[in-house]
DNA sequence: ATTTTTACATCAGCGGCTTATAGAAGTAAC
DNA sequence: GTTACTTCTATAAGCCGCTGATGTAAAAAT
């Protein structure tokens, strides 16, 4: 199912991927836009989620799951407070720590948001032949398998750019 | 090939359209992460790949073509400017309009940034087998295709949230 | 008891977006 | 040409979401 000849080589392997990226990049701000119809930002909806699959957690905890500091984390917990999604907890035992856990709002936002987005998927899907769709479903399969791969650095890395990145 | 009997129906229809969109949060955070390595914003980076295809071209269509106000885009022309990555022209005939350029800087950083993620694409597509591969290929052309239809909002809404946003 | 570490909060600041509004340039009417 | 309307961009104010630096209290270590 190779589209490419033996002879023209690394050259039209480097365009498919060029052409890939781009498509990314369309698919990407498409994505940005399907997933932000109720104001919750991907952090906040990631980590309702997270509060709603595995209980209350610590903050900190929270922070290194979702890949964000703690003092980032600190703020969207007060946001989600502020909007009744999740509530501060003490932890008995360890007065330092504040245990976040989603509230009952929090949990009827989480469903509503999974059956919006899977009745907009759903719709979206109409117009996908099946074989299209097994395609699309292997793919997210093998995608979801490379981001693990990928959130552990190789550090084989070709360091490609200047890598301004906190780590 | 379908694993559902005659009654199951909908419901598991459904249940894998939700384990679609988990997978979806996923991939979304792991694709946010693999294109900001080198501080541009999606739209700031869709943008130049704009101007780069298509040549200069005035803030206002800037504006509808990225799906942001006017005043954003105003901004980010302001920030790329600033960085050296466009620059802004007068409008012969028209003194009103200002036409965005992009410079020789803003051109090496699209190029340099698309190479930079063939790169990484490559890498992971490494794992990745032929038939995997030609199934990515095929959902993100796919997946292209809706990108237009979904821009065109069906207004089938199930109208799931406070509908806080402009629209 | 003092120090160090841990856990969270606070602050200042920037990017990125919004709505509302201002201002300058073009257009049309008279 | 003055008035009025529209068009194009810029500015202002404000919220979200993130950062690094710092503060504060509690726990742990010495």
């Amino acid at each position: 199912m190779r589209t490419r000849t033996p002879v023209d080589g690394p050259d039209a392997a480097e365009a498919d991927l060029l052409r890939t990226v781009t498509s990314f990049d369309r698919l990407l701000r498409l994505l940005r836009r399907l997933t932000t119809p109720d104001g919750l930002s991907l952090t906040a909806a990631s980590t309702l989620y997270r509060l709603e699959e595995f209980g209350p957690q610590r903050i900190s905890d929270l922070a290194v799951a979702e890949g964000v500091t703690q003092p980032g984390m600190t703020q969207l917990v007060t946001r989600l407070e502020r909007d009744g999604l999740a509530e501060r907890r003490g932890d008995q035992g360890d007065r330092r720590v504040v245990t976040v856990a989603i509230t009952e709002a929090g949990r009827e936002l989480v469903l509503r948001r999974r059956r919006a987005r899977a009745t907009k998927l759903s719709h979206l899907l109409d117009g996908v032949s099946a074989e299209e769709r097994a395609a699309i479903e292997l793919s997210l399969r093998v995608l979801d398998r490379l981001a693990d791969s990928a959130s552990a650095p190789t550090s084989t890395s070709t360091s490609t750019e200047v890598g301004s990145r906190p780590e």
